[in-house]
DNA sequence: CATGAATGAGTGTTCATTCAT
DNA sequence: TATGAATGAACACTCATTCAT
């Protein structure tokens, strides 16, 4: 019984990130998400209070992964920029291999949709890679700013860089990895 | 027999865009544009084929805009990084003044809306720019690798400071851009 | 689990019947009929897919209900000129009882909404009432030519003086069907 | 001034004959009718009070036409037989030189469109047909009922037939002019 | 005469959600 | 738990028509 029900809830959010990479947030609905699940529309009420809560939360679940993802595999004791060599490796490969869900992500992050408390409850799921940070800066490694704002160097041009290698037409080729982080390195360390 | 009024035009656009902030792709609809415009829903219908062409052109609007405030007052004898510090400069000034643009274009170009000749369109309004970042590549400043990538590594990071810095509880002080311009530089400097 | 309720296709399919004879082709709307017969609009698109779907398959079941009520209480042991003569009778009949579903039947056979598909099914519905005539042309009663040339010869000028007679100032009197059916037989027999 | 605004009412006459044909009365509108014709919707305004004026008087206009073919080239000094053989023979060409026009007449006059004052004067263009059919019933040639009832009996199956016809996958082979005269004349002859 | 702009009222259809089972 | 039926409200869009030029 309780199987049965996440098995259920993982096939809504699949069905979700699939169907907002090929319509988009603005033509998705909620009989749409139940046909692509395979199941009735009033079924996903028996998930969810309603449209909003529903995405909330497939957010909160999709976003708590990816940041697993690219935490993972990181000792304490590695030097930090072996430590944020891995971060950036990690966030490479996730977005290479759940392209899906991270397009999800982009598409869902930069809507009005994000509470207060939604941004604060997956900002705890960050303190492990914050700490990283907080250590170069201590170290005099890393330049003397806000954690944030080294880590914002990492992560976000790699990703903008990812979406635009992925456009077929795109004037950038492949991406090399070494290059990207030799450049994110350069940027945020002292 | 009437005129169009290109006022009309812009106003569209600006409640477009103001909507967007407020509720999102997700919940806009064109009956809520006309009521912000001011207009009958059938009018809308005069100046944009259908929903799908006015945001396309809404967007190609206010990006290529965008484009252009970014790309303003920058001399071709400048050297490299003067006209790269001014490049950088005039996005944040444009994020500063244009917010709600600004975060338009955010939602809107993650959307699977844009099309590959949208985008082509685009970056024709880019290749000044381009040649600025080609011509440092040329004469052994910047880095060895495609414009692109170095173009990617001033502008993303920059946006999402700027986001990151507009959160209330965000856990990053107000941004000093002398900080993120050397980021950006060191970044992508050889 | 609610079931479909089959009393509702049947209000459907006697409010459009009654609203193409008030209104016509031409003004009727998915929401005249969802008010005539009680429902909302929404409630359609539960027993039919679209309205051009609805149309359709009510039109099949009117006619289809037309063709039945003409070819009853006909014995296949008996001569020819009784069977075409009960054919005739029940044809007239129909038209006095089901008037408007015959006029709906009228607008609808001549509006480029039939498919082929829909000829053919009908068509099965007409084997047994060809039978009668293919047997008239072989037992060389009837002329020598197509049964449905000779079908058509009785069919229809009988519904169109049905019409013609309907019409209120009409220079046709009240219709006498014997003589009907004798232009009819002498029109068909050999 | 004059000659350019009876082309133009021909254009606009051919084009809602042609649409109709294409598109049937459920679908058709003054948008389509002014594109097709080449012509601004507003301008259809100049030649008609609304759409429902406009749909009267281009019927009249077809219908009258129609009529007048029909019976040309009738002497009155004629046998009745050859009379009522040219009639038909006259509507079979009218059917298939003018099978839009033909067809278009048949979904409109199915219709609630038409008024007592429309069909009134439009009996009025039979008036000649109609003697025909009481010279023969005078003769003793034709039975003896309503001429209306006789001119039924002639026009409306050599319609039908001829629909019937038309269609591809229809079982009625290439119809036999001579045939179908015969049935007509065995039909309506003392 | 002719027209493109403009629109309130409507179109066919889908929406998020509830209900009865 | 799960669902098909049902719907008021909304959707994108088109309608017939008017107006200013």
């Amino acid at each position: 019984m309780r199987r049965k029900d996440e098995n259920k809830k993982a096939a809504i959010t699949n069905a979700i990130v699939r169907l907002i990479n090929e319509i988009g947030f603005a033509n998705i609905s909620m009989s749409k998400i139940a046909k692509a699940t395979g199941i009735s529309p009033a079924t996903l009420y028996v998930y969810y209070e309603n449209k909003e809560d529903m995405f909330r939360k497939v957010y909160m679940d999709v976003k708590k992964q990816m940041t697993e993802k690219c935490s993972k595999d990181i000792a304490s004791e590695e030097s930090v920029e072996k430590a944020v060599r891995k971060l950036c490796e990690n966030l490479f490969h996730y977005m290479q291999e759940y392209t899906e869900e991270f397009l999800f992500i982009e598409q869902a992050c930069n809507s009005p949709m994000a509470t207060d408390e939604m941004i604060e409850e997956l900002e705890q799921y960050n303190r492990d890679t914050v700490k990283i940070f907080q250590r170069g800066i201590e170290e005099g490694i890393l330049k003397q700013t806000s954690p944030v704002l080294l880590i914002s160097f990492c992560y976000y041009p790699i990703q903008q860089i990812f979406k635009e290698w992925r456009k077929e037409k795109s004037m950038l080729p492949k991406v090399d990895f070494e290059m990207v982080f030799q450049m994110c390195w350069d940027g945020i360390r002292r």
